[in-house]
RNA sequence: CGGGGUGUAGCGUAGUCCGGCUUAACGCGCCUGGUUUGGGACCAGGAGAUCACAAGUUCAAAUCUUGUCACUCCGACCA
């Protein structure tokens, strides 16, 4: 799909819209909707694995950035700075301006991530080794302000999730990156239905701060680019040193924790449109969708009351853990109302008339491949219904699967990476030595257009391409949006 | 940050080059009434725009000049 019908899409079914401030969105009714079921999804999978929901501020002082500046070397750009309180009326224009006199004693910089302000506070919040491990998660906003923007996938603010842990070796917080991989990779193919391949990050990519950054990373449908779905950071002792985290062990000795951060967005809203949609719009899966079964009756004046009773009989046939909603809207013809739930990616159409009335009947139209069924009404219409809807959620897993997985080379030699890079997007995996080609690794970039999207650790040594040297690494080059 | 594009009714556009046939047009949507309703219905009537903002040129500006703002696209950047 172009970026184009992309943002058609995304404005036609709408689930945001361009605000009147660059890089910001708004989140319509449909789109939020569809957050808040990844969210409520996520959340229960959190809280199951121990996790406690928090709230941090939003303003970080410029000092706990300076902080963490001291140790990294690595200068925060993309930040929204709040330096004044006040405005005053200028006379000359008759409008607004910033009144220079409130400038704050302390400037704030707006959140891009949490984790300084974080650790800051578990400074305050451990002592001992009985006060770890914490677990605790945020579903918050976060501001950066990026220059180039693309509706959903690269907002100047979006929402997210920011998990943080601290523990008290570096086991226990390996130990708990594999709880959340797990967890990341049974939102994304189990619920979201999208495939991806994951892995960790090169040095360049890795997230300041961070000994190490786990990657989700899946393919769009039409142009094969790249997009990142969710983060996983292995902090190591990185934070607590910098903000002097110490915890007192079994021991009587005082030690460093380690922690771990990880993420995912409303960039899966994105990564959803790009990858589940065909010609007639978007395919939502059905444990996202916000509206699972539509209803359409098909009614006149002399039958309205008729099939209006019979689809009352009907609803009371289908549980109430199945999204079912009746269009009533007598204003806009069934026809339109097709073209716009298709669109809208809802699961299963079910369609009833006269013909359905008298046959005692109805007609229930999947969402993927458009094939009709015919179920008695005194038959087992809700498993009929749920049955339907487990298979879709599969095939639109299957479908994306298909499509990433006709995008991925295997790749033997430099030369075959440039050709096949030239030829198509996709991903592109090949032996690779880390070690040798760290200081290759921009130049590459550059001269590929293509970068480095994660690292596979291999059991088999292989061959690097470029320095010739045995390697258990596989490197994953793709274009990234 | 560099280079392009755009800004006219809720949305999508025409008109701008070459100022006046403009009382600013068209399609969708909206409102009222009626007929319809099985894959984007039709008829009749109606409402809705200081043409992004500001200044200038002119008898006359959506149209020309200058400036400002906003969004967007392409590249650089990107925790």
């Amino acid at each position: 799909m172009d970026d184009k019908k992309y943002i058609k899409l995304i404005q036609s079914t709408n689930i945001a819209e361009y605000s009147n401030i660059k890089g910001m969105i708004i989140l319509k009714p449909y789109g939020y909707k569809i957050w808040e079921n990844i969210k409520k999804i996520l959340n229960n999978l959190l809280i199951k694995n121990k996790y406690k929901n928090v709230y941090f501020p939003l303003l970080i002082p410029k000092n706990l950035l300076n902080i963490e500046y001291k140790f990294i070397k690595k200068i925060p750009k993309e930040l929204a700075i709040v330096k004044y309180t006040k405005l005053k009326m200028s006379n000359k224009t008759k409008t607004l301006k910033i009144d220079k006199k409130s400038k704050l004693n302390t400037e704030y910089i707006i959140r891009p991530t949490s984790e300084v302000v974080i650790w800051d506070t578990f400074k305050k919040w451990i002592e001992t080794y009985r006060d770890l491990p914490i677990l605790i998660n945020q579903w918050a906003n976060v501001v950066r302000i990026e220059m180039r923007n693309k509706m959903l996938l690269r907002n100047s603010e979006f929402l997210w999730q920011e998990g943080h842990t601290a523990h008290n070796n570096k086991i226990n917080a390996i130990l708990e990156i594999n709880k959340i991989k797990k967890i990341y990779k049974k939102l994304i193919k189990n619920y979201l239905s999208i495939p991806f391949i994951n892995g960790y990050k090169t040095k360049t990519e890795t997230f300041p701060g961070a000994k190490k950054t786990y990657t989700f990373e899946t393919l769009t449908k039409i142009k094969g680019k790249s997009i990142q779905l969710a983060t996983i950071h292995f902090l190591g002792n990185n934070f607590s040193r910098m903000f002097n985290v110490k915890f007192v062990n079994k021991d009587g000795k005082k030690k460093y924790v380690y922690g771990t951060s990880f993420g995912i967005s409303t960039r899966l809203i994105g990564s959803l449109i790009m990858i589940h949609n065909d010609n007639n719009g978007l395919l939502l899966p059905p444990l996202i969708a916000p509206i699972q079964v539509i209803i359409i009756p098909i009614i006149n004046k002399i039958n309205k009351n008729k099939i209006y009773s019979y689809i009352k009989q009907i609803k009371k046939k289908i549980s109430n853990k199945i999204k079912l909603k009746i269009d009533k809207n007598n204003n806009i013809t069934p026809g339109q109302k097709f073209y716009k739930y298709d669109n809208m990616g809802i699961p299963i159409k079910i369609l009833i008339g006269n013909f359905e009335f008298l046959n005692k009947q109805i007609l229930i139209i999947r969402r993927d491949t458009f094939k009709k069924y015919k179920i008695k009404f005194k038959n087992n219409i809700n498993g009929k219904l749920l049955k339907i809807l487990n298979n879709i959620q599969k095939n639109i897993y299957k479908l994306a699967k298909k499509n990433m997985y006709n995008k991925i080379k295997y790749i033997k030699t430099y030369k075959d990476l440039k050709k096949n890079i030239q030829k198509k997007n996709g991903f592109f995996i090949t032996n690779w030595s880390i070690k040798d080609n760290m200081k290759n690794e921009i130049k590459i970039k550059k001269k590929l257009k293509n970068s480095i999207r994660c690292i596979i650790k291999n059991k088999k040594k292989g061959k690097c391409i470029l320095s010739g040297n045995n390697t258990n690494n596989l490197v994953v080059f793709g274009k990234s949006y």
